[in-house]
DNA sequence: TTACTCTTTTGTAATGATTACAAATTTATA
DNA sequence: TATAAATTTGTAATCATTACAAAAGAGTAA
C-alpha cells in the first residue's frame, strides 16, 4: 500500500526532482491509481489535462522516476510495461482473464542463501492466473 | 535445476509438440545453457548448425514451448526477453553490472492469504543488484 | 512411385513501443 | 531585462516482434 504524500512537491524535491507541472501531474496520476497503467494509459488519462502534454515526456519523466526510486517498473509481459508508484516490496497479480493487475503482500520470508553475498537493489514477484471474480463469470 | 532428459524427442511428443529439427536443436540450446538466452543468442548459437535457420521459427517455436508449458519467459528488463527451460518454481538474479541472469532456490512460502481464491498458472521472483563477482571487481 | 493434404519453415513486410534528437518553451539567475 | 540552463515537445529513427504468404517438408492413400 502506497503511504499517503502529504506534500507532492516536497515529495518530488526530496528525491531530487524538479517538480514541473508534468511531473507532478504524472506522479499524482499514478499515485491516485491501484491499475498500474502503462504509459498509453497515462497518456490518455492526463492529455486531457495537459493538452499540450507529449507521450515523449510521459517517457523521460518515468524514466526519471525510476532512477530517483520513487517508482517501479512493472514487466510482466514482454509487451506491456506497467507502472506503480508503491516502492514497497509486494506482489502483483496478473489475471489472464480480464487483463488487470493488482496487489498482493508478500508473506515474511528469510535471507535468500544463495545471494548472501550479492547487493539486492530491487526484488520483484509476480503471479499469472485466474482472479475471483473472473473464475466466478466463467463458471456461471 | 533442469532435470535430465534423456529422450528428447520424446518429451517434445509428451507436450504435444512433433519434434522438428529446428524444435529439438533450440529446445537442446535452451536446456544445454543456463545463461537464460534471448531470441538473438538463441539464433547466434543456433544459426551455424542450421544455416537456413530464420528468427521467425526461433520466435515460433519458443511461443510454441510457452503454449505447452515446458519454457518459461523471463521478463526481467522491458527491452530483453529471455527464455529458460527450467519450469520449476525458481528465483532469478539479474546483475546490473554483468547483465548475467542466474537462477536460485527459492525458500518455501506459505499460501499467499490474497489468493485463496485466485487460480494460479505461474508464479515468478525475480531480484535485481550486484553479484558477488562483480563486487570483488568494483573493490579492486 | 505419385498425387494430395497438412504442417512447418522461411523471408519479407508491417507493426508498435521506445528512443534519439533538435527546436521550442519554460524556469532560474544575474 | 538579458542570459543560461533545464524541461518539454514533435518528428524521425530504431529495434524487437508479429503478420503473412510462399516454399519446403512430412504423412497418407492409391
Amino acid at each position: 500500500m502506497l503511504k499517503k504524500i502529504d506534500n507532492l512537491e516536497k515529495y518530488l524535491r526530496d528525491a531530487g526532482i524538479k517538480p514541473s507541472i508534468q511531473r507532478l501531474k504524472i506522479f499524482e496520476y499514478l499515485a491516485s491509481t491501484n491499475s498500474h497503467p502503462t504509459v498509453d494509459k497515462i497518456y490518455g488519462a492526463l492529455s486531457s489535462d495537459i493538452p499540450t502534454l507529449s507521450k515523449t515526456t510521459v517517457y523521460n519523466t518515468l524514466k526519471l522516476f525510476q532512477k530517483q526510486g520513487i517508482i517501479l517498473i512493472i514487466n510482466i509481459e514482454d509487451n506491456e510495461t506497467r507502472f506503480d508508484a508503491d516502492v514497497s516490496f509486494h506482489g502483483h497479480f496478473k489475471c489472464i482473464e480480464c487483463g488487470g493487475v493488482e496487489d498482493f503482500p508478500i508473506p515474511e520470508h528469510g535471507k535468500i542463501e544463495a545471494l548472501v553475498d550479492y547487493d539486492i537493489s530491487e526484488k520483484h514477484f509476480y503471479i499469472k492466473g485466474i482472479c475471483a471474480n473472473c473464475k466466478k463469470i466463467i463458471n456461471k
